[in-house]
DNA sequence: AGAAACAAACAGACAAGCATGCATGTTTGT
DNA sequence: ACAAACATGCATGCTTGTCTGTTTGTTTCT
C-alpha cells in the first residue's frame, strides 16, 4: 500500500480509484457524519429513537462507534443534527414548490397532493419519533423548536402563494392551512396502522373538493369562518 | 393482628376499618390490578413507553415489582392490558353520547367538541405512545387492532347515527368522519408541541362551519366528493 | 365450628443483558 | 511534529424476568 501511494503520488492519480484513495481530513469527516446521520435517520424511521441504539446506528454507517463519538458528543445531539439536516432539506423542496406556485402552473390537485408527499413518508416518521421522545426529553424538545418553525414558515408562506389569487381573505387562508397540515397529520399517524393508500387518496379528494368549494363560498360572500386572525404562531 | 382478626370476627366486623380490614381475594387482586393499570397509564403518558420502567409502575402503583410480575407476565402485557381498559372505557363514553345523539339533543357544535375532548388529552397521549411503541413491537401491534377497531366502530356508528337526519349520503357521511378523525388526530399531535387553546377552538371553528356548508352543498345536489364508498374497514 | 392443607397474592433479592460515555491506543492527513 | 480522525475495550448504570420466601385467604376434613 505505501508502495502504491509512491508510485502513484498523493493525490488524483487515475489509478487511484483502484486503491484507498487519499482524501482530506474534511472529505473524510463530511463522509462518515453524512453516513452517520443517513444511518440514523434510517434506524429512526424503522426502529424508533430508544431502539435505535448508537452501537447499530454505527454498525449501519459503516463506522465505529468511535468515530461517531468523536463527532457527535452524545446521541441526542446526533439525533438533533440528524432530524435538522432532514427538515432543512425538506425546506429546500417547499422552496422548489413555492416556485412552481409562484409561476402558476400548479393546480390545486397537485398542490394538495405534494403536500401529502411532505407528510407521507420518512418525514413524517422521524419527525414523530422525534416528537414522542421531545415529549420527555428537555434537550430534544428545546433543539426541535426553530427548525420546525422555520419549516412551518416556508409551508406557510407557500400556501399563502397559493390561494393569494383566489379572493379569499387572508384569515381564512390560515385557517384552511393549518387545518389541511393537521389533517395530514392525523392522515400520516393513521399510516401506521392501516396501510391503504386508496383510502388516504378518497380523503384527499374529499378534501379538495371541500377546499375548493370553501374558497367558492367564500368568493360568494358568506359567513366568517375563523374568529380571529391566525398569524402564523404556528410551531 | 391474629388477636384481632380473633376478636372482631373473620369479616364485615364495624370496627374493622380502623384495623387492617379483610378482604377477598379476589378483591385483593382486582385492586392491585386497578392500580397497576392506572399507574402503568399515567407513566405513559409523562414518560413514554419507554422511560416507563415497572420499577417505576410499581412504585406509582404502591406495590411492589413481585405483585406486578404476579399479575401480569411481562412489561408488555401490562401496557396491553392497561390501553385496552382505557379503550373499553371510553368506548362506554362514546355509547353515552350515542343516546344524546339519537334523542336529538346535540348540536352539531356540541358533537364536534365532545369528539375533541375525546381526543385531546389523555386518551391520545396513551394511544399515541402505543402506536409509537407498536411500529416496532409486533406483540403491541397485534393486540392493539381489534380494541381500536372496537373503538373506531363505535364512533362511527354514533357519527353515521348524528348525520342521519341531514340529507347527506352515507359515502359522504363516511369521508367526512374519516376526515374529521383526521384532524382531530393532526391537532392532537400538534398539541404536544404548541399549547394554545384558543388556536384550536379556531380551528374547531373553522371545522364546523365546513361541515356545515358541505351539508349545505350537498343538499342543494353539487357533485361527488369521494370516489369510492368507504365502508368503515378503518382501523 | 375449628384446624390443617392448600393456593393465591405479595415481597425482596438476584443474574443477565444491554446501552451509553469515556479513556486509551492507532491511523491518517497537514 | 502535530492534530484531527478513527478504533477498541472498559465500567457504570439501568431494566427486565426469574426465583425463593412470606403473608393472606380459602377449602376441606373431622
Amino acid at each position: 500500500m505505501l508502495v502504491c501511494l509512491f508510485l502513484f503520488g498523493y493525490r488524483d492519480g487515475m489509478l487511484n480509484r483502484t486503491v484507498r484513495q487519499r482524501r482530506t481530513q474534511e472529505e473524510r469527516s463530511a463522509e462518515t457524519r453524512a453516513r452517520l446521520i443517513d444511518a440514523t435517520l434510517d434506524l429512526l424511521v424503522d426502529r424508533g429513537y430508544a431502539l435505535a441504539t448508537t452501537t447499530d446506528i454505527a454498525k449501519r454507517a459503516g463506522v465505529t462507534r468511535g468515530a461517531l463519538n468523536h463527532h457527535f458528543s452524545s446521541k441526542d445531539d446526533l439525533v438533533v443534527q440528524s432530524v435538522n439536516h432532514l427538515l432543512r432539506e425538506w425546506i429546500g423542496e417547499i422552496r422548489q414548490v413555492a416556485e412552481l406556485v409562484k409561476a402558476g402552473s400548479l393546480s390545486l390537485s397537485a398542490f394538495v397532493d405534494r403536500m401529502w408527499e411532505l407528510f407521507s413518508g420518512k418525514l413524517f416518521l422521524v419527525t414523530l419519533e422525534h416528537v414522542t421522545a421531545a415529549r420527555h426529553n428537555p434537550y430534544l424538545r428545546e433543539q426541535l423548536v426553530s427548525v420546525t418553525r422555520e419549516f412551518h414558515a416556508a409551508l406557510d408562506g407557500t400556501w399563502q402563494d397559493f390561494f393569494d389569487g383566489t379572493g379569499l381573505q387572508k384569515p381564512e387562508v390560515g385557517a384552511a392551512f393549518n387545518a389541511t397540515l393537521c389533517l395530514m397529520r392525523g392522515m400520516s399517524l393513521q399510516t401506521i396502522l392501516r396501510d391503504d393508500p386508496a383510502y388516504y387518496a378518497r380523503l384527499l379528494g374529499f378534501w379538495k373538493t371541500v377546499l375548493a368549494g370553501h374558497s367558492q363560498q367564500q368568493r360568494t360572500g358568506a359567513s366568517a369562518i375563523s374568529d380571529r386572525t391566525d398569524q402564523g404562531g404556528s410551531q
